[in-house]
DNA sequence: AGTGACGATGTGACCGTGCACATACAAGGA
DNA sequence: TCCTTGTATGTGCACGGTCACATCGTCACT
C-alpha cells in the first residue's frame, strides 16, 4: 500500500518554469504552442517539462477554459450490436483528435432520464455530445430540450431538422426486398423492430416501397423486439401460415430465431421460404443456412459523428456526409422460388 | 445557432451563498452535507440552490481535491461479446455509485500503448481504473509498471498478486469437456483461442484437466483467433481428420464457424461429431444445430469490479468475491456418441 | 532622429471549489 | 464566575492553469 499522504506535489507549470528559467505564461505558451516564441526558449521550456515529467492538469485547464476536451456518449441501447459498434468507432476517432469520451448509458427514454443524463454530462463538462438513442420518443425528447451544447445523434430519422447520421435503411431495405422480389418471391412479408425505434420505421418504408413499387401485396408487419428469441417464437407462429414464401426482417438476431422456428416447425429455408436480415453481424456468414443481410458500416458512422461534432465544436465548417451506403450480401437464406 | 459568447456565467457556489444569506463555505457544506449545520439553514440554502439552478462544477472541484469521481475503462478487446458485455456492467455500476466513466480502447497492447492508455487516464485524473487487458501481455506490463492508482483487471489469470477478477474459466471448461466424456466421447479435440489470451489458457487448462483425469488421450490444441471465420477454416480442415468425434471450441464464434465448415465438408453435427462452445452468446440458442455452450454472467462480472475498486478508492474494506459460476447449457451440438 | 508596429516575454488576476483556521455563541462542570 | 467543550458559521488561501494587459527591445519608415 502506497502512502498516499505523502506523495508528492505533481510538478505544475510554475515548477517547469523555474526550472526552465522564464515564467509560467511562457511555459504555458510552450504548451499551446504559441506562434511567438523563440525556438531556443521552446527548447529550454521543453527540456525541463522532459526533466520534471510533467504533464498539464486537465481538470485545471477546464475549470479555467470552460472545456473539457471531453465528448460524451449518449446510448439509449440494449447492447445492440450497430450502436455498440458505432462506440468504438466514436472513441477510436475522437480519442485520435485528442478528446477523451464519457460515456452513460440509459435504460429507460423517459424524457426525465434523458434529461438527466443529459445533465449529467453537461456538469461533467463535455464540449459535445453524440446521441445513440434510436428511438421515436427519446427523438422527439431531444428536438423538445433544445440541448445547449453541440450534438449529433447516430441512426435517427433523416432529413430532419438537427444534425443527424446514419446508414440509408431504406435504401438498404429496399434493395433487400428487391433481391426478394428479383429471386421470383411476390409474397413477402416483413418482421419490423419495435415501434419506438426509428429503424425499425425506416426498414419498414424501404420494404413498403419495394413492393409498392412492383405492384405487389404488403403485409400487416409484425413487431418485434430485435431478440433472436422473439424471432423464434415468429417463426413457430408463421409456420401456420402458407400465404408467403419469403421474409425481410429487420435485424439478423431475429432473423437467426426465425430460421431456428422455421426449422423446428418443419419449414424449411430457403426452400419453402427465404429470408434476409439487416446488419451482417459477424455470424450471419456462418449460421445454417448462411443469412442473406444489408451490411452497413456501423464504425464509420461512428467516425462521421466525431468529425461533425468537432466541426461544430470548433466553429469550422460542418462537413456534409451523404447517407452511408449499405451492401447486400447475398447468401444461402435466400434462393429462388 | 445560440450566441456562446454572451452566455451568462454558471451560477457559483457564492451566488448561492448570497442568495441564501451565508457564505460560500456554508454551501459548500450543505453539498457535502457535512455534519454541523442547523436544519434552518440548510434549508435556505437548499431553496437557493434550486432557485438559481446551481450545479456544482466538477472540474473546480477535482483541482481542489484531487479526485474526479470518475473511473477510467481501460480496454484491449477487439469487440468481443465478453467484455463489451462487461463494460456495461461496469458503467452501469459506477454510475449508480455517482462515477462517471471514460472509456478507452487499445488497439495494440504493447507496453508503450498500455503505458500511454493509464498516462493518459491518469491525466484525466481518474480516481480508479478497471482493466480489461485479457491477453497475457497486457498482464505482464501492467504488473511490472506498479500502476500507482486503485485498479482492478477483468478475466485475467486467477490467483496473481493484484486484485483480479474473473468467471472461472478454468471449471467452465472442464464442466464442458467432462459433458462431452459423459456422453461417451473419449476423442475429443480442442481449438483454443489466441496464444497470448488468458482466457485461452485457462479454457485449455480445463479441458487438459478434464481428460487427464478421466485418462483420455489428450491432442494439441488448434490456436483460433477467436472469430467465426476462423471457425469455418478450422472445420474445413478437420474434416480430412478422423480421429475425433467431439471438439471443445474456446468461443461461440469459432464453434458457429466451425460448424458451418463440417456442414460444407459433409460432416454432421452431432451425428458425426458433437462440438460444444464457450459464452453463450445470444444467438448460440438459434443457430443449427443449436449450440451446447458455457454461460457465464459478464455484467456481473462488471458489477463486482466497480465494487473492488470503490472499496479500495474509498479505503474501504476490499470485498473478496469467490471465482464467478459458470452455468452449462446443453443443446442439440451436443449429443451422445 | 522620432514614431509606430511587432515580436518575445513577464505580471497579476481569475476560474469555482474545499481546506485549515478563526470566530461567536451556548451549555456544562469546577 | 470562569474555563472548557462543542456547535454553527465565516475568512482567506490554495489548487494549476489561461487570459488580458504591461513591458521592453528591435526594426522599418517617414
Amino acid at each position: 500500500m502506497s502512502t498516499a499522504s505523502e506523495r508528492a506535489r505533481m510538478p505544475s507549470i510554475r515548477d517547469v518554469a523555474r526550472l526552465a528559467g522564464v515564467s509560467h505564461q511562457t511555459v504555458s505558451r510552450v504548451l499551446n504552442d504559441h506562434a511567438s516564441i523563440r525556438p531556443e526558449t521552446k527548447a529550454k521550456v521543453l527540456d525541463a517539462i522532459a526533466v520534471l515529467d510533467y504533464r498539464p492538469n486537465l481538470a485545471a485547464r477546464a475549470l479555467v477554459t470552460s472545456k473539457s476536451n471531453m465528448l460524451g456518449i449518449l446510448a439509449a441501447t440494449v447492447g445492440e450490436f450497430g450502436p455498440t459498434s458505432s462506440i468504438v468507432g466514436i472513441e477510436d476517432a475522437a480519442r485520435e483528435e485528442g478528446y477523451s469520451v464519457s460515456t452513460l448509458n440509459l435504460s429507460a427514454t423517459t424524457p426525465e432520464a434523458i434529461g438527466n443524463a443529459l445533465r449529467q454530462l453537461a456538469r461533467e463538462q463535455v464540449d459535445g455530445i453524440v446521441v445513440l438513442a434510436p428511438q421515436v420518443r427519446a427523438f422527439h425528447v431531444l428536438k423538445g430540450m433544445a440541448v445547449e451544447m453541440p450534438f449529433v445523434s447516430l441512426q435517427t430519422a433523416s432529413g430532419s431538422d438537427g444534425v443527424t447520421l446514419s446508414a440509408d435503411q431504406v435504401a438498404g431495405a429496399r434493395t433487400a426486398t428487391e433481391h426478394l422480389i428479383g429471386l421470383g418471391h411476390s409474397d413477402i412479408i416483413h418482421i419490423a423492430g419495435p415501434q419506438d425505434w426509428i429503424e425499425a420505421e425506416s426498414r419498414m418504408r424501404g420494404y413498403l416501397d419495394a413492393l409498392r413499387e412492383a405492384d405487389l401485396p404488403t403485409f400487416p408487419p409484425i413487431r418485434g423486439d430485435w431478440t433472436a428469441d422473439f424471432g423464434y417464437f415468429a417463426g413457430q407462429e408463421l409456420s401456420r401460415r402458407r400465404d408467403f414464401t419469403a421474409v425481410f426482417v429487420a435485424n439478423d438476431q431475429m432473423a437467426i430465431g426465425l430460421m431456428h422456428g422455421f426449422r423446428d416447425a418443419g419449414v424449411r429455408v430457403p426452400e419453402d421460404v427465404s429470408v434476409v436480415g439487416f446488419d451482417d453481424i459477424p455470424v450471419a456468414a456462418h449460421v445454417a443456412p448462411t443469412l442473406s443481410t444489408v451490411h452497413q458500416d456501423f464504425p464509420e458512422l461512428g467516425r462521421r459523428a466525431v468529425r461533425i461534432l468537432l466541426a461544430q465544436i470548433r466553429g469550422e465548417q460542418v462537413p456534409e456526409f451523404g447517407p452511408l451506403q449499405t451492401t447486400l450480401r447475398t447468401r444461402e437464406s435466400s434462393a429462388p422460388r
